[in-house]
DNA sequence: TCGTCATACCTAGACAATCTAGGTATTGGT
DNA sequence: ACCAATACCTAGATTGTCTAGGTATGACGA
C-alpha cells in the first residue's frame, strides 16, 4: 500500500521486531507489515541480505530449526545487537527532533 | 557534530527551509545547520546536486544575483514545490509513526 | 603584503542501501 | 494436477549521499 523506501533505518526496524523474541526470516516480514499497520511491507530480497549483514555484523544469531519438513532459519538479538538496537533507537528520535525541527520553521 | 544521513529526507529538508523564503545555496546550509541545531550539518557535495536536481523537477527556480562581486544563485519555492513540500510532509509523518509503531513493540 | 579563512559555486566518481527479478523447494487447498 | 502461500536465497540495477577535488572573491590578521 504505501510506497516505502526504508531511509537507512531498516537495520533499526529488525531489531525493534526481534526485540520481542525470535523470529524466521519470512515472519520478520509479517511482523514488520503487521506492527507499521501495513506500511512497511519489504521485499523478501531487502530483508534477507539485511538479516545476513545483522548476523555478520554480531547483532543476530541464527539457527535452522526443521518444522514440519519446512526449513527456518530463525534469529534472536544478541547482547551486542540489543545495545545497538537501544543506540539506533535514540539516533532514530534525534534524527526525528532535527527534520521537525526544520519543518517547523514553515508552522511554527 | 552529528553524525548525517539524510536518510531520503534531504528535498523535504530542503523545500522546507526554502518555505521560509529565497535563499542562495550557501545560505540553505547554514540555514539547515542552524535550524537543526547543529544536527544536519551538510557538504556542499550534497546539497548543490540536490537543488539542481530540485529544479530540474520544477519544485524550486533559481536566478542569479551579483552581490557584491559576489554571484549566487537565489532558490525560490514554485507552485508545484509548495504542493511537494506538504505531501512529502506528510509522508514523512506517516513514515515516523510507522517506525514508532515498531519500536514500541519494545516497550508497549 | 601575504597568507589564510570564510564565502560561494561546481562536478566526477565512490560507496552504501534498497529493490527488482530471478531462482529453489515444500505444504495445503481446490 | 495445479496453484497459492510459505520459506529461503542471490546477482545486478538503481538511487541517494558523501568524498574529494576544482574555481574565484573578499576580509582579516600577521
Amino acid at each position: 500500500m504505501t510506497t516505502s523506501q526504508l531511509k537507512g533505518n531498516l537495520e533499526l526496524l529488525l531489531l525493534a521486531v526481534l526485540r520481542g523474541g525470535p523470529l524466521h526470516g519470512y515472519a520478520v516480514i509479517a511482523g514488520l507489515r503487521e506492527r507499521s499497520g501495513g506500511s512497511f511491507d519489504l521485499p523478501e530480497g531487502t530483508i534477507y541480505p539485511a538479516l545476513h549483514k545483522l548476523e555478520r555484523e554480531g547483532l543476530v544469531l541464527s539457527s535452522w530449526e526443521d518444522a514440519a519438513g519446512r526449513r527456518r532459519r530463525i534469529y534472536e538479538l544478541t547482547p551486542r545487537g540489543e545495545r545497538a538496537l537501544a543506540h539506533q533507537s535514540e539516533q532514530w528520535h534525534s534524527f526525528v527532533r532535527g527534520v521537525n525541527a526544520v519543518l517547523s520553521v514553515v508552522t511554527p
